[in-house]
DNA sequence: TCCGCTAGAGACAGAAATGTATCATTCGTA
DNA sequence: TACGAATGATACATTTCTGTCTCTAGCGGA
């Protein structure tokens, strides 16, 4: 029964995340209708629009540290952190799109996390940038806004089955690694 | 007073592109107080909120298409009218911004507008690819997500006075050529 | 100064969205 | 079969947004 009630929920959170990342100012009774579920069902699960939205995103946030959490812990270096995270975050290039498309959220739990997330990635690619991998006269948030680009673009084209999971991921590694790795001059590593 | 009636006109475009980019779902109201005028003069411009969105697209891709449309005169090369046209579009990219964000727009003249720049940019990507600037083993629509993530990143980078508007076009122009040359086996141009 | 045009403010009605409550039905389980 | 939990449908009040209208004030030109 618990299970039953969770993989509900969770269905209706997958469908809102696609729907709101589409058009992030759907209404309550077409998130409904897009998940198959009445009005009424929806605000039993999710007492106000809010609180929808601002579980959909401590729901995308989550997955996505997950996601990612273990790569700190495994990688041998910030190349192959970077090429992992690339791998982990592509198949779940729909909440980082939802992300980038909700607009902001006044939550502090979600800005909480979305600032420390986004550190996170910084701090990846300064390491890639110090081991030679990534351009270090770029700035690194340059970087993570052509990163976070990539990847919508790569669930994009995911989701229109014109490539696989990982012809997406690797098109993703290469045009960031080859599009931002240092010039010729730079290279010494 | 045609003038001053046109450059308001043109204010107010410029204020709701800014603000619709940002949060697509804003009210009339609220574009009305961004754009420093009153609600009932906004009306007078624009009749409804469909009116004033329609008139935004047209001006966007009106302005896109002026900015890039001598270069297929006047350009010697795909490779160079690929550079070109980053050079006129990483200003515009607010424009190009506010398209992406502002979801389906059912108005006829919109989407075939739309749907021709867009064959346009695939054609010019399709050239580039020919004369061995980019990669021919990538389809052009892949491409072409790149180049409007990049553009994007771009002027959001501009927008907060990181970068100039020359630097932020050499990063496009690097990050998509570097990223999407062909590949060493490929290369014989 | 007077006239005409335009903008701003506000009232108003209609439409749409939000949130609450109730009732009948369904479905799994004891 | 009988019970309880969850769902769908519906009605309802409230709020917000939309679009129209009117009135007043400001501003430039004759």
């Amino acid at each position: 029964m618990a299970r039953t009630k969770t993989s509900a929920r969770q269905t209706l959170l997958d469908s809102a995340t696609v729907l709101l990342a589409e058009n992030p100012g759907a209404s309550f009774i077409e998130i409904a209708e897009a998940a198959g579920v009445g009005r009424a069902s929806l605000y039993r699960h999710f007492p106000t629009r809010d609180d929808l939205v601002r579980e959909l995103c401590l729901e995308a946030l989550k997955t996505m540290d997950e996601a990612v959490s273990h790569i700190y812990w495994t990688a041998k270096s910030s190349a192959e952190a970077l090429e992992m995270t690339i791998n982990a975050m592509v198949p779940l290039g729909d909440r980082l799109y939802f992300l980038t498309r909700i607009g902001e959220v006044t939550d502090k739990q979600v800005t909480k996390e979305m600032t420390r997330q986004n550190k996170d990635m910084l701090q990846l690619i300064e390491g890639a940038q110090k081991e030679g991998v990534l351009d270090a006269t770029v700035t690194p948030r340059w970087i993570n806004g052509v990163f976070t680009g990539l990847i919508c673009t790569a669930w994009d084209a995911m989701a229109q089955d014109q490539v696989s999971a990982n012809e997406a991921a690797s098109l993703v590694s290469r045009s960031l690694l080859k599009g931002l790795s240092p010039l010729p001059q730079d290279t010494l590593s």
